[in-house]
DNA sequence: CTGTTAGCGCATTCAA
DNA sequence: TTGAATGCGCTAACAG
């Protein structure tokens, strides 16, 4: 198998120090435009492979970021990634991906394991609210939290209230006047619904909830199954609207609808929440709360590397919130 | 904030030597139970961080595997990145994920990057027929294919000329006649559907041809787009079953059909690939052609931690191959 | 069993 | 402008 070639061996074939290598290779200014030319030319030859473990130890810095997430299957935290992998490849950072899979004790050892490794940061998305985690990471490594905020570290994310508002608003648009709420009930988005509803006093609308909650594809059957538990053909009807905690809740509730013989949107409205690749994929597609991902990722990155070079002067715990979007699709369209 | 603690601060607060403590930390046999047992008790206190790009270094492996996949959006290449970042974690290795985006320059340019870098060895999921990149990777790294056969390092995928198989056979028993095949034309598994309507000599069964390709999620839009452009109500019903390259264009199907007022099953039965869960969260639920993620993921990880500590004599490129199982869903269901 | 020595490959002083 | 020397933190070979 064919070896990295190593500064020194370049030094070698080219009869010059390894500094002189080194020097050429990054570009400073303390060197002749002649050798620089020439030690160019020669590694863009052999690949222009410089080891990184090395340099990583005499720099102290690995151009690696660790992304922690709750889960890798749900396609919200899916889009994340992707788009995240999209920045680090184009800012030369590789990316690191840990998945906690939604528990506390996993994520905290994950962080445990991260410290000492070998990575620049972390953009971090706390899988509970727990903050036991994330605040071992902030005290030993560069993190930023996205998608939530927290007083702990930099972090982004949108107002989850504001998001449930614009659900509430726009089922008290379209005539729905009974609506249930699928996730935990304390879910600020839920929260945000409520308070409209209560400042709005709209009287004759009323909201029950279910609680069940979940971070990947089985989320969807929970949802089914939670659903069919504990209502029937008759008493589901006491609703005309229903808001999930996530779009594969929202999928889930499609499921023990049909089951149930309720049609989509006429006799209910349903919304998710994320708007991720799931609401276009379903019929009828799915009316959801779309989340800024790409503003999210990328501010995120940056404020990380900005931690990272240190051209932060105090970092502070600065916490940036966004806007959240109501995307209305034929799940809630036609509805009276 | 807090700085990782050395292997020699450790040293110096026990008043033993670095190599003493490097010693216990690994478990060497030649040290005595009682030093390492104050070791790790002072190790545990402060957290346990042992540098790691200075272990890289001096021993050469870094403790990351690098996965190139050619889409991060693809839910089948989600599952084995879920999958991956589950054996890694749990067999201590850091996962390094990198997206080719489908582009064979992209690949070529990650393979490039990735070399030099620190990574003990990388799954490959190629995007195209280009081995070019793969064979650089090859050259310097070790390697291992998934989900696809190769001459060139060890690989481990399905047999997708049996996929095909099983749906023409599935199609065949449920009275069908006439089927789209949706995907690039050569595709493996539509090479198999064919041979066994050859094979079989189903004399009465045609087979029609719609090239479109795509690797994320606009890949269902794409073929929506595709069939609606290539179809109307009436000529679409010239085929009573439709076979799709992957359960996004499966469900890009749906869509289409859905336009065109095509019921399925009873009008149409529809068949996808790799099922992934996509299939179930649309109704009706799709069949589709599942690969064994599971095995090919833990098999593929088996052959390159092999690979990496040398234990394989003469590695030589054997090549495994995988049953794949069609699970027949609603969308095929009650055909006639 | 343990301490000492010598690198791993690079970046970065310091001289020249 | 360049080369030589030093150190990053660790492991491994060598003594004792």
């Amino acid at each position: 198998m064919k070896q990295r070639t190593t500064i020194s061996e370049m030094a070698a074939q080219l009869g010059v120090s390894p500094s002189t290598v080194s020097r050429a290779l990054h570009n400073s200014p303390t060197i002749s435009a002649q050798r620089k030319a020439e030690v160019w030319k020669l590694a863009e030859s052999l690949g222009l492979k410089v080891v990184r473990p090395a340099k990583s130890e005499a720099t102290h810095c690995s151009g690696i970021i660790a992304c922690v997430v709750p889960s890798i299957s749900h396609p919200f935290f899916v889009d994340i990634i992707e788009k995240l992998e999209g920045v680090c490849a184009q800012r030369g950072y590789d990316l690191l991906l840990r998945s906690s899979n939604a528990t506390p004790a996993t994520e905290y050892s994950i962080v445990e394991d991260l410290i000492g490794k070998h990575v620049d940061g972390v953009i971090f998305i706390p899988c509970s609210t727990d903050m036991t985690p994330l605040k071992t990471c902030v005290e030993s490594l560069k993190t930023v939290v996205i998608t939530q905020q927290t007083g702990l570290c930099p972090s982004i994310g949108i107002n989850h209230e504001e998001g449930g508002r614009q659900v509430a608003e726009h089922f008290k648009e379209i005539g729905k006047h009974s609506c249930l709420l699928i996730g935990p009930p304390n879910d600020a988005k839920f929260c945000g619904f409520r308070s409209y509803v209560e400042t709005e006093s709209l009287t004759n609308f009323s909201i029950s909830d279910l609680d069940v909650d979940g971070w990947d594809s089985r989320y969807i059957f929970d949802t089914r199954q939670a659903l069919l538990d504990n209502y029937d053909e008759k008493s589901i009807r006491q609703f005309d609207c229903i808001f999930a905690k996530t779009d594969l809740a929202a999928v889930g509730t499609y499921h023990a609808l049909h089951d149930l013989g309720v049609s989509i949107p006429d006799e209910m409205a349903v919304c998710g929440f994320d708007d991720t690749p799931l609401a276009r994929a379903v019929y009828p597609a799915l009316s959801s709360v779309a989340q800024p991902v790409g503003q999210i990722v990328n501010f995120g990155f940056t404020l990380l590397t900005r931690l990272i070079d240190e051209r932060e002067n105090s970092p502070g715990a600065m916490t940036y919130t966004l806007k959240p979007n109501l995307v209305i699709r034929g799940s809630t369209f036609l509805g009276k």
